[in-house]
DNA sequence: TTCATTGATGGAAGCTGTTCCATTTTTCGC
DNA sequence: GCGAAAAATGGAACAGCTTCCATCAATGAA
C-alpha cells in the first residue's frame, strides 16, 4: 500500500508538501498540488484515516446517540444526520441505546474513547454524572430535543405542540379530550412527553373542560402498546372521549386500529390527532403535527460541525434553537358526532351528553 | 490528558507492560497486571483509539452499509447488529445508501478508508467493479441478502418464502392471487424482489392457476406505495384478485389499508399475507412470513467478527448460511368469501366464479 | 543440581500522517 | 531594481500506542 511518502517521492516533493497539496490545508503552489495529485492517483492512493486522526485530532466522525434506531421519528431523524455528514465527508457512528440497554456502556465507555470530532445527542437526559462525564471528554455536544444543561439543543416547543394538538380537538367541538403520551416522570423522553402533556392539560384546562385521570394514558411510544391501551380506554361506551391526544403518530395508528376493531369509525366516533409527520399518515388520513424529522437531523449536524470545525468555543448562534411544527389536518379529526355542550363552566364528573348511536 | 507511558511510569513498568496489561495481549504477571490497572484508573487513563488502530491495524469498527435505515426490516437488522457489536465491544459505522444516492460515495470512499475492521453489507448487489473494489481493500465481508459473489453471505431462501406465501394463500382456497413485490430487474434488492416473486410464479403454475400480468405488481416497499397500488389493482370489482401476497410487510399495510378504504372486508373478501414480521403485524393481525430481522443481524455480526478476529481467510464455517423463516398466520388470511372452483386444469382468463356481495 | 522451556519484561522501532519552524523563493509597491 | 511581506517548501519532531526482539527469571524434567 502505498503511503504519502511514496507519494511526495512520486511527485518529486518533500512529505510534508504532499500533505499540503492533498488536505488542502497551509498554501501549496499549483504546479506542486497537480503533480502530487497525479501522484496520488497514479499509486492509488488512500490516506490512513488512522494515521491521520491520529496526527492532526480530527477523525472526520460524528458519534449519533439515540433511543431506538427502531422508531420511525428516530430512524427519520438518522437519515436526515446521515445525509448531512456524508455531504460533508464525515463517516457516522451509530450508539444505540436500545432502551436503556446500552446506555451505560455508551456513556461510560464508547464515547469517552475520543474517536469522534463530535457527538449528536437525540432524546437524551442526562443525569449530573452524565453531562459532566461527556463535557470531560471535551468533544462539542449539540442535543435534539433534550434538554441538555450546558449544552447546545434543537427542539420543537412540545408544550405548545401539546397545546395546539388539544386546541384543534378543542375547537372541532370536543369536550371529551384524552391523551396517550410517555412516561410522567423520570426515565427516558421525559421532557418531551412532560412537555405534550402539559400543553395538552393547559389547552384542557384554558378552554374549561375536564380533565380526567383515566384519560390521560401512558405508553411506550410504540404502536402496539398504544393499541392496547386505547382499547382499554374505549372499551366503556358510557365512558369514552370523542377524542385522542397521541404524542406520537405510530401510537397514533395503534389508537387508530384499536378504535377501528372496536367498531368505531374515524373520526364520526373518534377523532385522533398525531405528532411527528410519518409518511404512514397520509394514507391513514392522520391529523398530526409534522416535526419534520429529517430537517431536525440535518439542522442538527449543520450546528455541530460548525462547532467542530470552528473552535470558538461555541459562539455559534443561539444556544437553543427551536424547530417548526405544522399542523397537518386530515381525516383522522372533525367535530364530534353529538356535539358536547360542556362548556367552560362545566364541572369534571358531570359527563354531560355522551352520543350514543 | 495522561497517556499509557504515565501509566506505564506510575505503575512502575515498562511501557510495553502497560500495553500488554490493559490490552490483555501476551503475558503479564498478575501484579503487575493489577499495578497498571490500579494506575490506569487513578488517572482516568483512556486510550487514545487513533493511536491504537494505527500501531495495531485494527480499530475495532465495523461498518454496516445499508439501503434505508428507514425502513422497519433494515431499521430492525441494525439493531440486532449494534446488540452484537455493543457486547463485542466494536463500534458502528452506518453507511446509509438513501437508495442510490450515497451509493457511489460509500463503496468508492468510505468504505475504502481502511478504518474499518470488517463492514456488514445488508441488500446490497454489487457490480463486477465495485465488488473487486471492495474486496481489493482487504476487509472482511459479510452479506446478508445479498448475493455478493466470494462474500459469505446470510439470506433466507426467497424463492421457498415466495412458495410458501402463495401456497398458504392457494390451501385456504385461493385462485385469484395476486402479487406486490419489488423491481422486476436491476435496481436494487433485485435478487430479493425476483426470488419471491418467482417463488410465487412457480406456486401458481404448481397448482395449475393462472398468472396475470395485472396481478404482478411493481412497488419501491414502502406502505404508500404499496396503498396506490393496491387500490387501482382492487379498483375493478369483476377483476380483482381474493389474496394478495405482499414482499414485505410494510407494503401489506399499505394494501390493507387500500382493501379497508375500499370497503372490502379482510379476510373475508381480500385475504392479505406478508413478509417481514413487523411488530404492527399484530394489531393488524397480518398473517406474514416471518424472517426475524434483529436475529439476522446478531447473526451476521457473529460472522463478520470471527472472519476479523481469527484472520484464518474466512475458513469458518460454510460460506452462506441459510437463515430460517417461520409463518405466522393471524387473521388478514382465510378462505375466500365464494371459494373459487378454479381446479389445476383452469386456464387463464376462465375466471370461474366470482363473490359478489 | 543442571539444562531446557516457558513466562515476564524492557528497549526501541515502527504505524502513517500533520504541522511547527526555519529557509528559500515569489510577488509587489514604489 | 530594491526591500519587505507573502507564499512555498523541506526537515524533523511529534501524535500515542503496539509489538518485535533480546534478555532475564522462574519452573520443571532428568
Amino acid at each position: 500500500m502505498a503511503g504519502i511518502r511514496d507519494v511526495a517521492r512520486l511527485a518529486g516533493v518533500s512529505q510534508a508538501t504532499a500533505s499540503r497539496a492533498l488536505s488542502g490545508k497551509g498554501s501549496v503552489s499549483a504546479r506542486a498540488r497537480e503533480a502530487v495529485t497525479a501522484a496520488a492517483s497514479e499509486l492509488g492512493f488512500v490516506m490512513s484515516y488512522h494515521a491521520s486522526s491520529l496526527a492532526s485530532g480530527r477523525s472526520h466522525n460524528i458519534g449519533v446517540v439515540l433511543p431506538f434506531v427502531n422508531r420511525w421519528y428516530f430512524a427519520t431523524l438518522l437519515e436526515g444526520a446521515n445525509s448531512a455528514l456524508m455531504d460533508a465527508g464525515y463517516d457516522l457512528t451509530l450508539y444505540d441505546f436500545q432502551g436503556d440497554r446500552y446506555r451505560e456502556s455508551v456513556l461510560g465507555d464508547f464515547l469517552l474513547r475520543k474517536r469522534l470530532d463530535g457527538v449528536l445527542a437525540v432524546s437524551l437526559q442526562l443525569n449530573a454524572h452524565e453531562t459532566e462525564q461527556i463535557l470531560a471528554a471535551g468533544i462539542p455536544v449539540v442535543g435534539v430535543g433534550g434538554p441538555l444543561p450546558e449544552i447546545p439543543t434543537l427542539r420543537i416547543d412540545d408544550v405548545e405542540v401539546g397545546r395546539r394538538a388539544t386546541n384543534h380537538l378543542i375547537s372541532l367541538g370536543h369536550a371529551r379530550v384524552a391523551h396517550l403520551g410517555g412516561e410522567h416522570e423520570y426515565g427516558r423522553n421525559f421532557e418531551i412527553s412532560s412537555g405534550r402533556r402539559a400543553g395538552y392539560e393547559e389547552a384542557m384546562a384554558e378552554a374549561g373542560l375536564p380533565l380526567r385521570e383515566a384519560w390521560s394514558l401512558i405508553s411506550d411510544y410504540s404502536a402496539n402498546d398504544a393499541y392496547k391501551e386505547t382499547k382499554q380506554l374505549l372499551a366503556d361506551a358510557e365512558e369514552r372521549p370523542t377524542a385522542i391526544f397521541c404524542a406520537s403518530d405510530e401510537m397514533a395508528f395503534g389508537a387508530m386500529l384499536a378504535a377501528r376493531d372496536l367498531g368505531l369509525r374515524i373520526p364520526e366516533e373518534l377523532s385522533v390527532i398525531g405528532v411527528d409527520g410519518h409518511e404512514m399518515g397520509e394514507i391513514l388520513g392522520l391529523t398530526t403535527i409534522d416535526q419534520f424529522p429529517r430537517n431536525q437531523g440535518t439542522r442538527a449536524v449543520e450546528r455541530l460541525l460548525a462547532l467542530v470545525q470552528d473552535d470558538d468555543g461555541g459562539a455559534a448562534g443561539p444556544a437553543d434553537e427551536l424547530m417548526q411544527t405544522r399542523l397537518v389536518v386530515r381525516s383522522s379529526t372533525s367535530a364530534p358526532r353529538t356535539p358536547d355542550r360542556q362548556t367552560r363552566s362545566g364541572q369534571s364528573g358531570s359527563a354531560s351528553t355522551v352520543g350514543r348511536p
